[in-house]
DNA sequence: TTATATGCAAACTTTTTGCACATGC
DNA sequence: GCATGTGCAAAAAGTTTGCATATAA
């Protein structure tokens, strides 16, 4: 199911053809074996991870495909990439502007509300003077669970 | 100078060398050329960069070198490591909490104050429940000059 | 003296590119 | 039909590592 509760099979397929058409980027299956699995992950994913998971769907296809369509669709607005700490991209498809918390123990990725941090950015924006476009906000440390870890059930 | 108004050479080098013996890492000439090139520079550099400042001092060095003594000093809390959407590393010996603004036109990095970005951080560890460790702001966009350019001289 | 650092070259990881063939529209 | 995309392999770019030698303490 996708956030609006809609089986993600078949109803989704047709969505992501109209968006990347919309976007005027050609449909292929590997664009679509892509954006796809990215989204179904729901989760921040490497090229590479990316690309096992494509390739459950289209057994043949290259990493050098992954890595052109990636750009493609991120250029054309339709998926998110950033980087975490780690020397690779990961990509997404949120593309809300928004923030990560990455936990330095289990390493799971959490979207953040960007909440005040439009005050934060307008605030710099002033008293430097600059033209902001972008930002970026990481946070590191320790998740709820990783930070209180569950005890072990008594009498065990 | 330096920040303290002092001339950069020769009490610099007993400051660093200070510094590094502190810190229990052996003082090379290879890691004060370093940590030398990159306070003196006063910008983000990469390693690549930092060794053609470092071999107008000793020729012989190289890029490993570089690297492992970077990683040496990082660890030894000496200097300050990040990524800026690049592909590569920087370094900085200004190892305070602090953000970067990055502009998109003339590629200087500014460093920004952590301002108001402790209270954010504050109330993300307290919604969402997480421990923060540490956190990165990096904004981008046009800087101060790019954003309005300087008018070419009347009468030319 | 001895553990640690250096230089060199090779390896490794991630991403990009040239080219012949395939395909969306 | 033609511009664009794909797969393969090779190349780039950035960083790490094995090993013999050199050096800080």
């Amino acid at each position: 199911m996708d956030e609006l509760g809609q089986p993600t099979t078949g109803t989704e397929v047709l969505n992501w053809t109209q968006r990347l058409r919309r976007a005027g980027i050609r449909v292929t299956p590997q664009r679509l074996a892509i954006v796809e699995a990215l989204h179904d992950s729901r989760d921040h994913l490497s090229a590479e991870a990316l690309l096992l998971r494509v390739r459950t769907r289209l057994p043949g296809a290259s990493l050098a495909t992954v890595y052109r369509s990636l750009d493609t669709l991120r250029d054309a607005g339709i998926i998110h990439q950033g980087r975490l700490g780690e020397q690779r991209n990961f990509y997404e498809t949120n593309v809300e502007p928004h923030f990560h918390f990455v936990c330095q123990r289990c390493h799971a990725v959490e979207d953040l509300e960007p909440m005040k941090a439009d005050a934060l950015r307008r605030e710099i924006a002033d008293t430097s003077g600059h033209l902001i476009r972008s930002c970026r906000l990481e946070l590191f440390g320790l998740c709820r669970d990783c930070r209180d870890p569950v005890p072990p059930p008594l009498g065990v």
